[in-house]
This record gives structure tokens, C-alpha cells and sequence, in this order.
DNA sequence: GTGAAAGCGCTAACAT
DNA sequence: ATGTTAGCGCTTTCAC
């Protein structure tokens, strides 16, 4: 990996002067100043850029005119500390997965016609993501929107006290929060007939590790969106009287290749792979591929209904659960609670199989 | 689409209440409080939080455990208006892109050793990066990452005069802003060399828009990454005594698609595609693939090398520029920034061309 | 319709 | 080593 190694035009150590950042410079104009500049109070100005009542059309070009000149921006700290920072915070666990992007991609969408900026907050290294929820809190944001099926429920409740609060993907009931569902049940109810439709039978689950330790608040674990799909599969598995078989790798999908690998080894080697998302099956595919194998030895299905996976090359069959509409949801939910609803809304988006070429009959039943 | 409608177990219109979000509860606790509750100053706690020189270790456990008792988070609002907010902003215009999401896997890394913390910004709707880099500025980052080639320089220099800011992608040297760039002309030319060396004569380039209206800022348009990479491509089909081909579609891969398809129809359609980026690439693929031809029929290099490139149903041909070392090197030079340094810094990563079956000798030369 | 004044939570300079 | 004090830039009563 040398040629990896940036090269700098101009390296040295960190000087030694303190730690002050950048040099001022002309510092930024603040709110007096324009009242100066405009020779009005600094309430009149605030006023004019909040819209809010009680300002003569002349005065607000007269501010609007020094705001111009001055190239004036408030600081959303110094709003924060008194009203709204006007801005929605989303954690974020993975910045890679596809199927969070459409999220983030149908809440920037509703966010357009509104004042609110989105912040993402990503989980760091190794970051849990109870501390993402926290930076935003810090951050004085007016609403959360959170992806993390394993935060004590009751942790997420004393947040949304402070905080309008909507989970995704949580299949548990609060009156403090707001809650976003795929139908995984459905979801994978349609996977597993899919796949018994075609005619197979050893289907190998494939999900992501659970919890450990075990959740403190107990009974909670079950309702986690893959728990779900892994118990539906089980169920499924358990009517065709076959012995479930599944594997846990990590959210990544950095395992799911050589589990695949070690899988199509294995003696009595399943004639379908349902994998608990798409990531998974991605991965899995690779495996797939890489050993020649094609949808008639090995059938794959994942989760999510990610971009890439209806690319001819890929042809992945999945269970669009519409990331979009969640993010659009989310965000009207959040706007809703800011106007002042106060009632918990549980919030259900429909889950559909598209079958495509990554899953078809086996060739020897 | 009914089945992506959502359901709500409890839809009602906005309550009427007035503006103000959530119910207070009992308000979060602030430093004040925590000094009450350990028998110290403000300041004292103050100290402790930061880590500043001069607690004695009896008062140090004592404020901590007051601070744990209180279950006490700092306002980094407040913190912001006095200090550092202890956040690094990312500008981030397209979140879906793996290439920027290499970079903040990269970013991230380096992150987890220090105190900071990072949000990203990403583009909103028809939202221009001038105006995320500015809501970053806002919120009092102590530092700003950004990917925006089509930035006014002179208007970078102004905020970079107030917060350290590193550019990825921009070819131009300031004296007030960092720069982090791939090697574009190398790249370019170990694509086109391949190709010419597998014999591939009449070649496409699949390119984004320029910039229109033409930059202001005159002269500087020609540093872009993707101009760079066009005036290559130009370059070597003219030393080959060919027409260049150029096609320009939307950066996110939206045209690519249809673009491939119609060039697949025209009457002497080229025996290879050089995409400008993997995003394009992806979809150039995806339209070669369902006219049911293959690399020796139309061979497609990228740029970027997402991680999807090396699938092995993808398998895509592409210039490795390291996302995730640039996005190391950018925190590193922002934390350089914020440790004293006022020389600007331009630093280059390596690109390196990545093989694939996407690429072959054309089978009609 | 407009302005004066208080204060949000925190840090930093200055006492002690 | 610890406490006191003065703001940071903004919003928000509450007088005028």
C-alpha cells in the first residue's frame, strides 16, 4: 500500500504556537452589529429574521438591507440557548448501508420545504449507538430521528422528554416516542413462501449476531426487526419439518462472504440463502459467484430492496420495505411533534418481495 | 405504490398547542447544578470537565460522582459560545456516494482517539455545498471537511479565515485552506493506456455537466477532477488520431443509465466506456449488461473503486484513489489546525488502476 | 411598532 | 487550589 500514502507539499510538525485555532480576522458580524448598522435594537433585528410580529415594512428592508451589507449569519449555538437551533439530528449506525441512505434521502427530501437543516450523526469506531443519540442531544437539536434496535427503552423515553424522538425500525410501544416499522413478519413470512414455492428446503438463515449480553431490559430483544426474521424463518422451517440451520455474522457484511464460502463446503449444503438484509446477501452472492455457482444450485434472497440490487448484474431478489417513505415519515412525524402533537404515533410501512434472478427452482431438490 | 403508504395506529391532525415542542420535564441538569450538588463552583466543575489544570483529586471525584449522580451532559451550545464545540463538520453532497462514504469510514477512524466529534451535512434538495458548508460555519464546528469543486476560492478563503477547512478534490493551492486531491491526471492515463494497450480504439467518455453558469471565478473550472480526467481522456484520443466522444449526465448515475443505452443503439457504438466515476460506471454497466453484451463487446472502466467494483458479479475495472486515506489525512489536517499550524497544506493521494473483467480486448477492434 | 433588560449554560480572566 | 465575575450572541418578556 504505498502508493496509498499521501504525499505533502508542504509537511512539518504542528507549530508550537497554542492551541487558538485559525488567526480572527475580521470577526463575524453578530446581531448588534447590524442593529447598529441599521440603527434599530438588536430585538428589532431578531425579530426581523424570525418573521415574527410587529415589524414595519421599513424597518425589515432596512434590516434586510444591513443584514446584506454585513454579510450576517446568526450563530445557531446562541439561538439554541434561547429558542430552537432549528435543526433535526439522525443517527446513523452504519454511513455505508444503502438502506439507511434512502432513509436519509427521503427525510432530505420532506426537509426542503421546511427551515430545519438535518445534522447525521454517524457511530464512531466501535461506538455504541446510545452515544451518537447523546452527541445530538448535546447538540441542542429540535428532533432525533435514530436507527438502533438494541438502546434500552427506557434510556430512549428520558431522552424524548427533552427531545421529540423517532425510532426506526422498533416494534415496541411508547408514549414518549415515536416509532417507525417495517412489517418484518410480512417481510419475511413472503420470503420463506417464495422460496418453499420454488421447492427448496435446506434454506439456511443467515443474520446478524445477537445482542450480548442479553438486553437488561429483558422480553424487549424479540421485537428487533432481524430477531423477527430469523423467528419467522424458524416457524417456516419448523412447518416444512427441516432442522433450521443459521448463522450469525456481523452487521457489516464483512463476514457473510467467508461464512458463505464455508457453507457451500459443508456437506449437505442448502439450495437457498435467506439473508437477514441485503448487505448480508451481497456479501453472500459474492460467495456465491466466486465459487460458480448460479440461482438453481444456490438461491439467495435478501432484505431492504437496496439500489444496487436491482441492477441486472446482481438481480437481487428482496423485500422493499420503501426506506424513502420511512425517512419522508420520519421527518413529517418530527415537524408534527414541533407543532405540538403529544400523543405516541406508531407508524407501520407495507413490505413487498420483488423476486428477481437471485433466486429461482434448484436444480436438484 | 399503495403498499408504501404508511399506517398510523394513531394519525390526527397537528394538536392545537402552541409552537413549543416537548414537555419540559425535569429539566436537564447544568453545571450550576452539579456545582450545588458537589459543594463546589461553577468554574470548579468547569475544570474537571475539561480536564484544566488545577483540581485536587478530592475535588475531582467529588464533582465526578456529583456529575454522575445528576447524570450531567454539557450543552455544547453553550460550550460553543465561550470555547470549542469539539466538532468536526463533513460536507458531504451526495450521502448515497460510497466513494464520500469511504471517506468518512476513513474520517471516523482517526476520530475515535480524540475528543471530537463529527456530523456531516449533507446536500438538501437542489441545495448548493455553499450553503451546507455555511450551516456547518453556524453551528461553530471547530472544523470543516468538504467535497465541493464548484466553490468560489476567494468565498473558501472567508471561512476558512474563521474555521480551519480542508477541501477534498480541489486542484487549486490557497494559503488559508488544506487540500486533499487524488492524482487525477495519473489515473486518467493508466485508464486510457489500458485501454488503447487491450486495443480499444473508438472509446466513450462518460462525464457529469460542467458548471453552468460558467464559474465566476475564471480559470479555476479547469482544476476540477472530473475536467481533468475529460482533458485526459481528449489527450490521448487525439494522439490516437480519433474523435473524442463525450457524454454528459447528472452526477448521480440517474442518466447514465439511459445514456449507455442510446449510445449501445447508435450506429458505430464504441467498444469501451470510460466513466468519469463508479457511480456513472454502475450504471453504464447496468445498461450494457441488459443489452446482453459483455467486455469484449463494450468494456467499462470506473473511477473511485467503490467497494462494490471488486464484487465478483460487478467486477468492475477502476482507479483506486483510497477514500479512506483521504479521509484519514483530512482530520489529521484539521487537528494539525487546531493544534497551532497556519501554514496551508496540500497534500495528494496516489491513484492506482484496478483490473477487472469489465474490461477486455475488444473482440471487433 | 419599538427598544431596554434579563438571562440561556458555559468558559476564561481574574481575584483570593 | 478554589471561587467570583464578566461576558459569548441570541431570544424574549415587558415597558414605552
Amino acid at each position: 500500500m504505498t502508493s496509498a500514502e499521501p504525499r505533502r507539499d508542504d509537511a512539518r510538525s504542528p507549530a508550537p504556537t497554542p492551541p487558538p485555532s485559525a488567526d480572527p480576522g475580521p470577526r463575524p458580524s453578530t446581531i448588534q452589529d447590524v442593529a447598529r448598522e441599521a440603527g434599530v435594537s438588536r430585538a428589532a433585528v431578531s425579530k426581523v429574521i424570525r418573521n415574527a410580529y410587529g415589524v414595519s415594512d421599513r424597518m425589515r428592508t432596512q434590516v434586510e438591507a444591513a443584514i446584506e451589507r454585513l454579510q450576517y449569519r446568526p450563530r445557531v449555538a446562541a439561538r439554541a440557548m434561547r429558542g430552537a437551533s432549528f435543526t433535526l439530528g439522525f443517527e446513523i449506525p452504519q454511513v455505508g448501508n444503502d438502506f439507511l441512505t434512502m432513509i436519509v434521502d427521503g427525510a432530505t427530501e420532506v426537509l426542503a420545504g421546511t427551515p430545519y437543516q438535518m445534522i447525521i450523526a454517524p457511530l464512531g469506531r466501535d461506538q455504541k449507538s446510545d452515544m451518537a443519540i447523546n452527541s445530538l442531544a448535546d447538540r441542542q437539536v429540535d428532533g432525533i430521528v435514530a436507527i438502533s434496535p438494541r438502546v434500552d427503552p427506557a434510556w430512549l423515553e428520558r431522552i424524548a422528554e427533552h427531545t421529540p424522538l423517532v425510532m426506526i425500525g422498533r416494534h415496541d410501544r411508547s408514549d414518549r416516542y415515536d416509532t417507525i416499522t417495517g412489517d418484518d413478519r410480512s417481510g419475511a413470512e413472503q420470503v420463506m413462501s417464495h422460496l418453499i414455492e420454488l421447492g427448496h428446503r435446506r434454506i439456511t438463515h443467515l443474520t446478524i449476531h445477537p445482542s450480548r449480553p442479553e438486553p437488561p431490559w429483558a422480553g424487549q430483544a424479540g421485537d428487533e426487526p432481524h430477531v423477527i426474521r430469523n423467528a419467522v424463518y424458524r416457524e417456516h422451517m419448523q412447518a416444512l419439518g427441516v432442522e433450521p440451520s443459521v448463522i450469525h455474522t456481523l452487521f457489516d457484511g464483512s463476514e457473510a462472504h467467508a461464512a458463505t464460502r464455508a457453507l457451500l463446503d459443508s456437506p449437505d449444503r442448502p439450495t437457498a440463502i435467506f439473508a437477514g438484509n441485503d448487505t448480508l446477501a451481497i456479501g453472500v452472492l459474492s460467495a456465491v459467484a466466486e465459487a460458480g455457482l448460479d440461482a438453481s444450485d444456490v438461491s439467495v434472497v435478501g432484505y431492504d430492496d437496496v439500489p444496487i440490487a436491482r441492477h441486472p448484474l446482481v438481480s437481487l431478489t428482496s423485500v422493499d420495505q420503501s426506506g424513502i417513505v420511512m425517512g419522508r415519515e420520519a421527518v413529517r412525524l418530527l415537524l408534527e411533534r414541533l407543532a405540538g402533537r403529544t400523543e405516541a404515533v406508531q407508524s407501520q410501512i407495507a413490505a413487498e418481495l420483488r423476486e428477481r434472478r437471485s433466486s429461482a427452482a434448484p436444480r436438484r431438490p
